[in-house]
RNA sequence: GCCGGAAUGGCGGAACUGGUAGACGCAGCGGACUCAAAAUCCGCCGCCCGCAAGGGCAUGAGAGUUCGAGUCUCUCUUCCGGCACCA
């Protein structure tokens, strides 16, 4: 053994090692237990960020500790290889999107082999390559058969003067990230998946997925959105014809209280009213002006226009005015409301603001009335008031007769409304996988057929931010009608890259399956039993890859199988501090925290903060997460390349557990380092018989301690509390230095303990003291560490004692001690006897083996 | 705005089912080694009062349940993630 610790070499060996033995590749066994482990693959950005280096440590620490129990683990790799940055990046380099991702994929895939991570990269895939996303427009065209695809329009962000659809991120304050124009709302034909036909098993599944994160679940549920409501219909003429305004309603309890009617701005309604009155024309096009994203559009100033268009109230023949609102959600319902403003927060500020009547028509917990401001109380349940033959009903009787009686002039019935919508697939952009269908002006919308498939992406475009380059390339959209033949037009939308990462993980199994998406070796792998990936994808990523699973098991590639995903670990965000001095411009300009010295006062807190190089006075910035604005980004690469990937790896293990947020902290890598070279020495002092420095503990009650402490790992392990593996491997060592002597029988168990607990968070030094220590050749095929329970026998046992709930003291008792025994000890007991000082005791709770409370 | 989280010393965090709050580490302070520095090693380290013995306070704020609450319940505050075209 070599006198220091240096990474750089054993860490080249010991990936040497598992390359030549190709240690990480995997083929279906069946006399193995399966293990699929997976981390959410990486967008190739151009290099990792800590993000991408937390995610895929905690799976490799997951796949080598299931190793070690003796599972066959898949743990894959691959490049989610299609998006919008590398358009941009096209546009700022003039570079072809394919080369720069091409580029990106081979220094990530170098940077992800040096944390030495075990992948079975024989599977390796990209999103991008025709072998791949030929089954996207194969599944597509199964799809559009079944007529779970559709066409439809949808809405979009134009920007008037590139010519082109902008993505909610480049719209910045309502105008066009590139031109600063302000953005318009456009309808355009998209193609949909329906999604909305799994919505009911996508919401009832959730409840027997026991290895998802509760609040998960929760959010799906909440965005799937299932309520139960009736559908009334308000009839009303309209160029001497009757019609009828359908609203969708939760609270059909209030419906005598409602006293006027609203609709989106692209209600039809709307439209027919903008043809005879300018401003309302002026309105409509004032709310196609507003915000895409539902986050602003539900922040903007509540606004309505009265279109002069009167509906029938169903019930009471009642004439209520119809309004345009800009707060109606063309997407939910039918587009349109109904006006509630005694019991609808929304509704009750809108007829303030308009001076519409409001009318109280529910008993609640406040009273008969409903005086402004508004109170929460006013949307409660209650009784009904005013309400004619309704008076004294409860919400379910109200909106059983209220129902009923619709449904007798055919005017409503009961229904369910989901939030989830249809999800539009088509983008109007270069880098995506095209979607496979030819306009034919005699056949329609054909789908390419199977044996034309793939629809290839040329390679060499350079798109330059107006449009899509593929609508200007006659090489691409002329084409022939597969049906009839004649000349037509291929479609030149690409697909949304949440449809490419919406089946990966079944690609994994069969990366090479050249006749079909996913073969028999899918029905082996899948589902996936522990997928770890970042908290922001907790809806959309995971809701697509669970309907796709289930187009997938209806299209009988995978089948019986529903849910793609048995467990999920969602990991916390990486967080770093920032610093910025004022510029005399009064610009902000950030320093990189390696460049800040920091001065503290006598107990460590932090004074001032000053740049190393000339000393300037910076401001603390606050923590959040790394990015290139702030300057606070940590590159894994000079990590590494100073500390290696142990030290990484057991610093971010280490610091947090996996689902907080993670905050770096330069000196906790040190921390990390030091506790290596400190494994390394006592290793060397081990392996050589060298002088130990004197330690005080007696050998069996370091064996114990060393027991006791792997005995709470193992269940961390368990429940992926892996930072505090990471504490007790340092527990270990602190048990082992104080050791008499670095030789013995307990020093050589521990230290095999010790390197067996902590080969899966930093490998390469276990792999190579493993080895020099004589342990074995492999540490990775050792078996996984339990703890003696003749180790941790105890002949007293040492329970806390309180007096009324407050710690007094403690008391040793032989451990078989029964309660009469622990009572008389307890009353005999010194701190009882202070504290008690007289007054009677009413109980002695006891806690065996841990505490007794004596209640006085 | 709506949905979902989080909050514990100077800092990251620990405390598994309610049972000694602060494990482990970082920073800080004191010391050893050294010509010196780095590295390494030893000791101290929640806050307040006290020379000490000891006592009191303390898990974002406020209430509640309990012999006992960081942990359970309710209200509030601040911060973070998502909101359908960033991935």
């Amino acid at each position: 053994m070599r006198e220091l610790y240096q990474p750089a070499e054993i860490e080249r060996e010991a990936q040497a090692f598992w390359e030549a033995r190709r240690s990480f590749r995997v083929v279906e066994d069946p006399a193995k237990p399966k293990f699929y482990c997976l981390s959410m693959f990486p967008y190739p950005s151009g290099k990792l960020h800590m993000g991408h280096v937390r995610n895929y440590t905690i799976g490799d620490v997951l796949t080598r500790y299931y190793r070690m129990r003796g599972y066959n683990v898949l743990q894959p790799m691959g490049w989610d290889a299609f998006g919008l940055p590398a358009e941009n990046a096209a546009i700022a380099n003039g570079v072809p999107p394919a080369r720069w991702t091409w580029d990106n994929i081979a220094y990530m895939k170098a940077q992800l082999k040096s944390l030495g991570f075990a992948l079975d990269w024989d599977r390796e895939l990209a999103t991008c390559r025709p072998d791949y996303y030929r089954w996207n427009q194969w599944l597509f065209t199964r799809l559009f058969r079944k007529g779970l695809a559709y066409k439809k329009t949808g809405i979009v962000n134009w920007d008037p003067v590139d010519q082109t659809v902008l993505a909610n991120e480049q719209v910045i304050d309502g105008r066009g990230w590139r031109t600063g124009a302000p953005v318009e709302k456009r309808e355009i034909p998209m193609y949909f998946l329906r999604i909305t036909a799994y919505a009911e098993e996508l919401l009832a599944a959730l409840d027997e997925l026991p290895g998802w994160p509760e609040q998960v679940k929760l959010m799906q549920k909440n965005w799937i959105g299932r309520s139960e409501g009736v559908r009334i219909g308000f009839p009303y003429e309209l160029e001497g014809e009757r019609r009828i305004l359908w609203v969708f309603t939760t609270r059909a309890d209030t419906l005598m209280g409602a006293t006027f009617c609203a609709v989106a701005a692209e209600h039809p309604i709307a439209a027919h009213a903008a043809k005879r009155d300018p401003r309302i024309a002026a309105f409509i096009e004032e709310c196609r002006r507003g915000p895409v994203a539902e986050a602003e559009l539900a922040q903007i100033e509540k606004k309505g226009m009265p279109t002069g268009i009167f509906v029938t109230h169903p019930i009471s023949g009642e004439k209520l005015e119809v309004w345009v609102g800009n707060y109606v959600l063309a997407t939910y319902g039918e587009g349109a409301v109904m006006g509630v403003p005694a019991h609808d927060e929304r509704d009750y500020a809108f007829a303030l603001k308009y001076g519409l009547p409001i009318r109280c028509v529910i008993r609640h917990p406040a009273g008969d009335s409903v005086p402004a401001p508004w109170r929460p109380e006013y949307a409660a349940y209650g009784t009904c008031i005013h309400s004619g033959r309704y008076d004294g009903m409860d919400y379910r009787q109200a909106v059983d007769a209220i129902a009923a009686d619709l449904a007798a002039k055919g005017l409503g019935e009961k229904s369910i409304q989901w939030r989830l919508r249809d999800w539009g697939i088509s983008r109007q952009r270069y880098w995506g996988c095209p979607i496979p269908i030819v306009h034919c002006e005699a056949c329609g919308d054909v789908p390419v057929p199977d044996e034309q498939l793939p629809v290839l992406l040329p390679e060499n475009l350079v798109p330059d931010g107006t449009g899509n380059p593929l609508a200007k390339l006659p090489s691409f959209y002329e084409c022939k009608c597969p049906a009839c033949g004649r000349p037509a037009r291929r479609e030149t939308d690409t697909m949304d890259t949440f449809v490419d990462s919406s089946w990966y993980f079944a690609r994994f199994a069969c990366p090479d399956a050249e006749h079909a998406m996913v073969d028999e070796r899918a029905r082996y792998w899948m589902p996936v039993d522990q997928y770890i990936g970042g908290i922001e994808h907790a809806i959309l990523h995971l809701l697509y890859s669970r309907f796709f699973q289930r187009v997938m098991r209806d299209e009988g590639l995978i089948p019986g199988i529903s849910e793609p995903f048995t467990n999920l670990l969602t990991q916390g965000m990486v967080l770093a501090e920032s610093y910025y001095l004022d510029t005399p411009e009064g610009r902000r300009e950030w320093v990189h925290p390696s460049e800040v010295e920091v001065e503290r006062d006598a107990k460590g807190r932090i004074v001032s903060a000053r740049r190393r190089s000339d000393g300037a006075a910076l401001v603390y910035g606050g923590i959040g997460t790394m990015s290139k604005s702030k300057n606070n980004g940590v590159d894994p690469q000079a990590l590494i390349e100073k500390y290696g990937a142990d030290t990484a790896r057991f610093f971010i293990i280490f610091a947090s557990p996996p689902t907080s947020t993670l905050e770096w902290s330069d000196e906790g890598v040190e921390g990390a380092y030091r506790f290596l070279k400190r494994l390394w020495s006592y290793a060397l002092r081990y392996s050589t018989g060298a002088a130990h420095k004197p330690g005080g503990a007696c050998e069996r009650e370091v064996r114990r301690e060393i027991h006791a402490v792997l005995g709470q790992a193992n269940y961390d392990m368990q429940r992926h509390q892996f930072n505090t593996v990471a504490s007790a491997c340092m527990k270990i060592l602190n048990a082992l230095e104080r050791l008499p002597a670095a030789g013995g029988p307990v020093a050589s168990e521990g230290l095999s303990i010790l390197l067996r607990l902590l080969s899966p968070i930093a490998p390469h030094i276990c792999h190579h003291l493993w080895i020099a220590l004589g342990f074995g050749e492999d540490v990775m095929q050792a078996s996984w560490p339990e703890p003696d329970p003749a180790a941790l026998e105890q002949e007293e046992i040492e329970y806390v004692l309180q007096v009324g709930g407050k710690t007094r003291g403690s008391l040793r008792a032989p451990r078989a001690a029964d309660r009469g025994a622990l009572e008389n000890l307890v009353r005999e007991s010194a701190p009882v006897k202070k504290y008690a000082s007289g007054r009677p005791i009413k109980r002695i709770v006891i806690v065996p083996g841990r505490l007794i409370n004596v209640v006085v």
